[in-house]
DNA sequence: CGAGGATTGTACCATATGGTACATTACGAT
DNA sequence: ATCGTAATGTACCATATGGTACAATCCTCG
C-alpha cells in the first residue's frame, strides 16, 4: 500500500520535503517507523550511510526485518527518511533561536548554542546533515535537492533576519544577506567538520567568532 | 616483509605522516602500489570509504587481489595510504600558490584557483580530504591525527603568510593569524561541501569572497 | 646461470548484507 | 464476534565483500 505523506512539516522558509513512501496508518505503526528512523539517524550520523547496515538499525531499534521492509521500500528510502528527520528535528529544536536572527544578540546566541551543543556531544560527527551530504550528494543523485535544501534552511532563517535588520537600518545597505547567509552556512559546516576532527572547541569558536566579526562589520554606524 | 617508509615527503609545516606498512622495494612494485592507491583515491573521493570495495579498486587499477594484500595489510591501511596520497598531491600541485600566501594578491589567486579547479571538476565530491574526514574521523580513531593534520596543512601555509604580512606591517597588529587560518580552513571546507551539493559556483564564490573581504578588513591602513 | 626474494595470478572461503516469502498476531470497524 | 487489514515474527536466499592459500612468474645479484 503506497500513500502520500500528509503529516506536519515544520514552518520553514524553504520548500518542505515530500516523501513518497509507505506510511503507517495506525499510531503503533507510526511509533515503530519513527523508532527505526531515529535509530538509523543516530547510527548514520557517526558511521555514515554505507557504514550502517539495516541489520544494525533493526538491532538498535528493536524492530524486525518485516517491519522495516513494510515501511521502507529499500535502504535508500530509509536514508531519505533520516534526512527528513534530521532536518525536521534540528529546525524544530533550534526554532526559537532561528526566529531570533534579526539582531546581533540573536545571532550571537545562535552561535553560542551551536558551540555548547557540539561540545556537549563531544563534537561527534559534526553536523548530521553536513556529513550526510558529504557522503551521499554524489552517489544518491535523487537526494541532492533535498540535501541542498536541508543544508540551506538555517541560512535562510539568517537571511530573513539580516533582511529584517537591513530594513530597520541596523545593517548597511551594501550588505548582501543572501551572500552572507551562504557564507555563514559554509563557515558553520566547515567549522563543525574541523571541530569534529580535531575535537577542539576553539576551532569552532575561532571560525564562528571570525564569522560573527565579519557580519558585525556591516553594522550601520549610529 | 615489513619496512618503514623512507620516501620523500613534501615540505610542509606539519608533521609528515609516517606509514608503517609493507612498502614495495622495486620500481615495478612501487608503480603497482601507486596505481592501486590512485584508483582508490578516485573512487573514495566520490563514493566514500565504506562505499568503495577493494574489488572495485582492483578492477579500476587492473591489479589482482594478491598484489593488494601484498602491499596492504587490510582495507584500513589502504585508507591511510589514500589520505597520505591526497595530502601529498594536493599540497604538491598547489605549492606555488601556498608559498605565495603572504600578499593580498597571493591569497586572492589561491581562492581563484580553488574556484576554477572545483568548477573544472564539476564540484564533484568537494574536498577529498574533507569528505574523507567527515566519513572516517569518528569510525577510524587511528586516522584522526592524520586527518586533522591534512585538513590543517593549507591553513598553516596561510598562517605563515599572514604572519609574514604582519611582520611587514601589511596586516594590523590585532589580526590573529592562527584564528584567521582556522577560519579560512572552515570556510573553505564548508564552501566546497555546499558547492558540491548545490553544484553552484556562486556558493563557493560567495563564501570565499566574504572570507577574503574579512581578511582584507585587517589590512593596515596606509 | 641459478638462487631467492619480490611480484603477481587463480581459486577459494566465511561472513555480512540487502532483500524476499510466508505465516502469525494485533486491532479497529462493522 | 468476526472480518479485514495493518503490523510483526521467522526463516530463508543470492550476492557482495573482505580476506586467505598457494602456486607461478619475474628480476636482481652473486
Amino acid at each position: 500500500m503506497l500513500r502520500v505523506w500528509t503529516g506536519e512539516v515544520p514552518a520553514s522558509p524553504v520548500q518542505p520535503y515530500i516523501p513518497l513512501m509507505t506510511m503507517p496508518t495506525t499510531e503503533r505503526g507510526r511509533r515503530s517507523r519513527e523508532r527505526i528512523v531515529e535509530a538509523a539517524a543516530d547510527l548514520i550520523h557517526v558511521q555514515g550511510v554505507a557504514g550502517t547496515s539495516v541489520d544494525q538499525v533493526l538491532a538498535r531499534s528493536g524492530a524486525g526485518k518485516s517491519q522495516f521492509y513494510h515501511y521502507f521500500q529499500d535502504k535508500d528510502e530509509l536514508v531519505g527518511a533520516v534526512l527528513e528527520y534530521q532536518n525536521r528535528t534540528s529546525v524544530q529544536d533550534l526554532l526559537p533561536f532561528l526566529l531570533d536572527l534579526d539582531s546581533w544578540e540573536g545571532i550571537r546566541r545562535w552561535f553560542d548554542i551551536i558551540l555548547d551543543r557540539q561540545e556537549a556531544s563531544a563534537f561527534r560527527g559534526g553536523c548530521p546533515i553536513g556529513s550526510l551530504a558529504a557522503e551521499s550528494s554524489e552517489s544518491h543523485e535523487e537526494l541532492r535537492g533535498q540535501l541542498s535544501a536541508a543544508l540551506r534552511v538555517k541560512g535562510e532563517y539568517l537571511q530573513a533576519g539580516l533582511d529584517s535588520m537591513k530594513r530597520r537600518g541596523e545593517l548597511r545597505a551594501d550588505a548582501d544577506p543572501g551572500r552572507l547567509a551562504t557564507f555563514v552556512t559554509a563557515v558553520l559546516q566547515g567549522a563543525l567538520l574541523v571541530a569534529s576532527v580535531e575535537k577542539r572547541r576553539s576551532a569552532l569558536e575561532d571560525a564562528l567568532g571570525e564569522a560573527f566579526r565579519h557580519l558585525g562589520s556591516f553594522a550601520e554606524d549610529p
